[in-house]
DNA sequence: TATGAATGAGGGTTCATTCAT
DNA sequence: TATGAATGAACCCTCATTCAT
């Protein structure tokens, strides 16, 4: 009696879902590396070992797969978010686990970095046309407020942050010295890539950010 | 003493500089909105009134236009901050003046936010092949070291700051905001270029960096 | 005693014949609306609701599935000719009748112009592969004779007119109004198609050709 | 002293009007044989002997070259019926005139038929976008209505025809047996287009044009 | 019988670039 | 200095068709 005898072969082509997420992270990461100008169809197909047709065959154009490509970039970022559980911890040390993991995954996902900045050299068009998108309003804003308001509460906060404010700075502190590392190493003419470097960084952003919130 | 002859050596460069000056500045304006990767050489001389063959003529092809483009970006910036006297305020009025000049600039010229990141998705290989902007190091660096300096030796701001950071710091709070507004807006869905919301980030902005430098 | 099994024999013959002719269906008006270049297979699939594979297992291929639209075009108005009965009517009527059905049918089956039309760029390649037209010579070539010579018989037709010149005028006639109705509209500055004028056409197509049949 | 020294080398290229008249040459040609939807860019500048960009770079895309051609086919065509001088024949004469006239042109010019169908199947959407084209109101409708009256005047022909009309069927009956002249050679089984069959076709339209207008 | 998945060849079009003057 | 004419390579996309079930 076996159950598990679906699959037939194992290495089946012919599995729709299977060949669309293919496509999708070929795809992600050729945006990435050449913006949504640069980027060419012929090698995402070539990234996905799949025919340059089926990409059409399921995503229609260009334009509607970077938009896939960006959906799928939200819904994994805020997935994430979702799983970090600040509520659980105190106020000073939730708002130093986001910088933390602000910062991880800016570097673990650099593709997330380039691929935002492709959207809005397109003035966020795609996102414009994605009611998913759209409606995918990063519950970490709202997670940020309680904790500001328990920290207020607690007296360890200031009063008067305005969480959208906040979540923007923190992001803005790690999003554009790794975005725009290339040309900062360049002109400062020092790697700032080092391991070291970066332990540097993110405790200067854990330093001006709590600096920010916490009371004298 | 003959007038209307044919233009004497001098005007002829002085045209020659001006139809330089004015590529230039049509390429900034096309690399700014569609990127390297979009811009359409095309388009270029059409902005710029001139044909197209003039464009190869001075400046070899299409990644020396953009290479020449970013040294003008640089140059520009650069000479603004030269501009701003910091050495004649007392280090926390430098520090809010740096604050404001940056998001001022960004705010006026929003090209050179969009040529960055076009620098950077290139990985500032245009960058790395001008020798002019590699030595071409932020006087602004070196300034606010200084100012560092005189706010510590003054009691007014703590010790131990890194000015590379802080610079960083400071130009990532005002560029992730406006660089990347359209997504920022899109997902918040409240628009942050009013008066009010760039007044608000302005404010908050000079908050978190004061609240960093000053000494409690 | 079973009922709901799976289809009977005859009821799956009946689908197949169905799916044959709703293919077909689909497939005159695509390749009557857009030609046989213009024309698209899977347009033809969606026009007939059913899967693209199905039109390759019944018509093999393009060509064929032109052939065969051909075929049926063909077959239609040759078992509309015969069902004329012009044998018994009067020649001046049965010409006249003729005339009439002739512009009805185009005006009825305006595909059946587009489609000549179509075969006739193509050199009528497909009507020499199909052994089927080539021999459904028109009955009314010979019905269109009979009357003649009956005419001529009863004095009231003048003689030596051969019934394929007649044939091919008559159409002509119609067919040259209908088909190229869109141009001739736009150059004359004319709509050709109201009711009034679509009237006196064919006021004007009986007056040439009794004119021309009918003994002076 | 020599004229004529200007045009350089013999067999020059760069000469705008050259190439264009020859793209129109080549794309005429092609458009007649396939039609719209089966004429290659490809083919048409391997017919032209010139680079595909060419094209592109005077026609800009496929449907404004057809565009062009069209408007090329309709001057010609203009150009000849005007040298015509029917005003300078008898009515009788200028009316057979007008018959052979349009037999030849039509029989010399067969790529003007396939290019009318065409033109037709898409609803004449290139000459509604043709100002040109669309003033061009053929000057024979007038002369033809001249003719008409002079005739009536001086007894020969009846009254009361639409010139239209009139001018709609001697082009109906030429243009309905050669242009569908394969299909009506494959069903009749008899060759339409041998030197006898051509002339009895012209013999025929004679007769029934002038059968129609003559008083009887 | 019927269908969704997949493909190679080629279609129109665009692009940066060079030629010739 | 300045320009219109010309081009080869490539790009996005489409098409008829086949595969596998």
């Amino acid at each position: 009696m076996h159950t598990e005898q679906a699959p037939a072969t194992e290495e089946r082509q012919r599995d729709a879902e299977r060949s669309q997420s293919t496509i999708l992270a070929a795809a992600r990461d050729e945006f990435a590396e050449h913006g949504l100008g640069g980027a060419r169809m012929d090698r995402i197909a070539e990234r996905a070992g799949l025919n340059k047709r089926l990409i059409y065959y399921y995503f229609a154009d260009k334009e509607r797969l970077f938009q896939a490509v960006l959906e799928q970039a939200y819904r994994d970022i805020r997935d994430r978010e979702r799983a970090l559980k600040l509520q659980d911890l105190s106020p000073t040390e939730a708002v130093r686990r986001l910088v933390e993991f602000t910062w991880q995954y800016y570097l673990e996902c650099p593709e997330f970095l380039t691929l935002l900045n492709s959207a809005n050299l397109h003035r966020a068009r795609h996102l414009h046309q994605s009611a998913e998108v759209r409606e995918m309003n990063s519950p970490l804003v709202d997670m940020l407020g309680e904790i500001l308001e328990r920290g207020r509460k607690d007296g360890s906060f200031r009063g008067g942050i305005d969480p959208v404010q906040l979540y923007v700075s923190i992001a803005g502190l790690a999003y554009f010295y790794l975005s725009n590392n290339h040309t900062l190493s360049a002109i400062f003419g020092r790697d700032l890539m080092t391991p070291k470097a970066r332990n540097e960084r993110l405790s200067h952003m854990c330093d001006v950010i709590l600096g920010y919130v916490l009371r004298d």
